[in-house]
DNA sequence: CGCTAGTTTGAAAAAACTCAATTGGCGTGG
DNA sequence: CCACGCCAATTGAGTTTTTTCAAACTAGCG
């Protein structure tokens, strides 16, 4: 198999799983030119007001967005994972209006625009499936607007933890013990809480029998339980194959 | 001009501003079949969990999407004003993730996918510039995370009113007064924050001479400030011509 | 004129934050 | 192999922000 079709390989799982397309629907793939890049854990890879020419898919390890304030805080906007496409917007919003930066040490993809705007043009099944990628991203990001304005410090915690563990098993790789190297600093800013809360909420959780997470690994006990106390609903991660 | 013309008329402009395509380019918009429907205040347009099979464009009135959480609150995800498509994302998503209200009284023109679907396929730069639309829509979603997630409750209130106005200026409606028919209550569940936070935020905004609000219109005396106290950065709605 | 929805204010309670200090795990250099 | 240093996790205590509850007030409308 040649070396690029080995990378786009988690992308055409990814996409395959999100829209039923076949090989031969999502032909061409295969052939997007890719530049590999590796980062450490916690290197900056494009920034806020950047005008990008290319996407990151992300290989292997974990990835986020983030804005900064004034004030020196930071808000975390998605966690991204083996499979996800954390840019996927600048394809037609070039200019960067978040940073993007590694949580773990991790290995992307860089595809061209022009490599994807070329081969969009030529198979609509393929525009159409990551234009919809596109969509669902936004839907997380709504549903994390809703999770952080009016949900408990407890109920997102649990979200968070829920939203995670079904999108890593989505791509297989949510089995136990669930690797989880999201630092406590890292989940609060991304549910707007501080440090010692998450701690606390953590705490609590454990305690009551939902959840350990220790080690950069996570498991989840009482999975319906934790759906609960998060008021989870995975409908807007958009994986069920009845809808397409 | 035909009913249908005037009707796509405010897309068309719409799209002109946010893209620069010509009515050339975006040849076969007025041929969309509409069906025009009105709602008065407050009126649910479609629920969380729908399945549809058409977009909603706002001619007139300001709309909203939200969210409910299972314990009865409430959270506004975004507002749309005349030229907004506020379920574009159906056109790939089918399933509401979430539900859409009338906020004044409102027509709406309900346009097939179908219909959508077709003329993209004809016209790969209007596809481009809805594409493009829901990716703006995205970013504000992400914004608003930022906002909610890590911003003070003034800087929030005075965030949101920087977008409505530059939104609204985009499109020609930022005349003072500047109409402005969101309740406090709405503001607060846009922001997560309870009704009596609003008020006084509000207060305190008017004391320090930045707006006024009242008669369901609003002033803004001091735009360089009140943008300071919000930490707003109008990059992340793509009104820049630049930028394309 | 009375009703209703929306705004405004006061006061007490709750949630979450900040500050500060301690603990634990792990990699690295001696 | 051990000690050191660093990053992350943990805990206590006091403070701040925001919420909740309750009650008035106001403006538009039939």
């Amino acid at each position: 198999m040649l070396k690029t079709a080995s990378d786009t390989d988690i992308l055409f799982r990814r996409l395959h799983r999100s829209t039923g397309l076949s090989v031969a629907d999502l032909e061409g793939l295969e052939t997007l030119p890719v530049r590999i890049r590796e980062f450490g854990r916690n290197e900056t890879i494009s920034r806020e007001g950047d005008r990008v020419a290319h996407c990151l898919l992300v290989l292997d390890g974990f990835v986020m967005r983030f804005q900064d304030t004034r004030d020196g805080k930071r808000q975390i906007l998605s966690f991204y994972v083996p499979g996800d496409i954390p840019d996927l917007q600048t394809l037609h919003l070039p200019t960067m209006d978040h940073s993007v930066a590694s949580i773990t040490p991790a290995r992307l993809a860089m595809i061209p625009h022009a490599a994807i705007w070329d081969l969009c043009e030529r198979n609509p099944l393929l525009a159409r499936a990551l234009w919809r990628e596109t969509l669902i991203d936004a839907s997380i990001a709504r549903t994390w607007v809703r999770c952080v304005g009016r949900l408990s410090a407890h109920a997102r915690v649990a979200h968070i933890l829920c939203e995670l563990y079904t999108r890593l098993d989505a791509v297989g790789l949510a089995e136990e013990p669930i690797p989880m190297p999201i630092t406590q600093s890292e989940f609060g800013d991304a549910m707007g809480l501080s440090v010692v809360q998450v701690n606390r909420t953590l705490r609590d959780l454990r305690e009551a029998g939902l959840i350990t997470v220790q080690k950069r690994q996570m498991r989840l006990h009482d999975l319906a339980r934790l759906q609960q106390v998060a008021d989870f609903n995975p409908l807007y991660l958009h994986l069920d194959p009845a809808e397409r």
